[in-house]
DNA sequence: AAAAATATTTGGTTAAACCTAAATTTTTTC
DNA sequence: GAAAAAATTTAGGTTTAACCAAATATTTTT
């Protein structure tokens, strides 16, 4: 219905499986793949397709592929920084190890603001890599505005 | 359906709701009081109660009232044990002032686990009460126990 | 080019969370 | 204590998300 609408918690997670797919392991993202990592039927896959094309994160041509838009990736992006910075938060506070901070992480990275993550980001000044060394995209804002989010 | 089964978001929000204003705050819990601080018509919340009722965690009369049974007790303090330790994680680690801290927990605390919530109790001593001074209420294997959710 | 594999479409289901309007029960007021 | 007002519940919906099976369409392999 709204065109640049956003994300429920499951298009979130199709859609940053889709990135970390293609744009981090460089594999082709087929139906199949996607249907047997999150144990859905190739149909399901394909409606979530189609509804990430419909909200412009995607570029889907049926039975051909897809590919992330520009706004699917910056929104990936967003959404892996916040896991990231989760885990970061566990293993920095309670000594986590690596995977279950990544396992904490995940049932609530979809729900965290925006805020919480770039307050995490400050406290540990901005780190680059989460403690199983992926990548923490930047935020240009939390890295050199003010941070005022707290007070 | 499944008379004992797992609570939904929703659900535990009216559950944790009527326990702080019935066993925090003395007070009569009216379907209209929970309507009006939850922005729904009254018989949104009736149908919530009876869902409540219907998995044990209270007892619902018709046009009298609701009380919280002993698995209902419980659970709300499970869930408002998991929301306070998160303020207080908030709190210690970013300096979060505590009402900032309460905004960021209503929006994981659900979906936060049994085991985060442990480690952040060990973490900072089993504090007995969250950043705004409430309860934050005892669990036994949490204090008494070794803790070996993380390792 | 036929068979096999993959993907999509069609036409459903289920469950959560809400609603309005009508009916019921309780409470208040005269 | 009966009538009116207020509160609550019931009945009968809607919407949306997320899934599925079976049929159809397309692509790939042999």
């Amino acid at each position: 219905m709204d065109i640049d609408g956003t994300l429920t918690r499951k298009e979130a997670q199709y859609l940053t499986l889709v990135y970390r797919k293609q744009v981090e392991d460089c594999n082709r993202v087929t139906t199949t793949t996607v249907s047997r990592v999150l144990k859905v039927t190739p149909a399901t896959v394909t409606e979530s397709f189609q509804k990430l094309a419909k909200k412009n994160l995607v570029e889907y041509t049926p039975y051909y592929g897809i590919k992330l838009t520009e706004r699917g990736t910056a929104e990936a992006q967003k959404l892996l920084r916040r896991h990231r910075l989760l885990e970061t938060l566990f293993v920095k506070t309670m000594n986590y190890p690596p995977k279950k901070a990544c396992n904490e992480a995940s049932k609530i990275d979809y729900y965290c603001s925006e805020a919480l993550a770039n307050n995490i980001c400050s406290t540990y000044n901005h780190p680059v890599v989460c403690p199983c060394k992926k990548e923490i995209y930047a935020d240009y804002d939390c890295k050199h505005l003010k941070n005022d989010a707290v007070w």
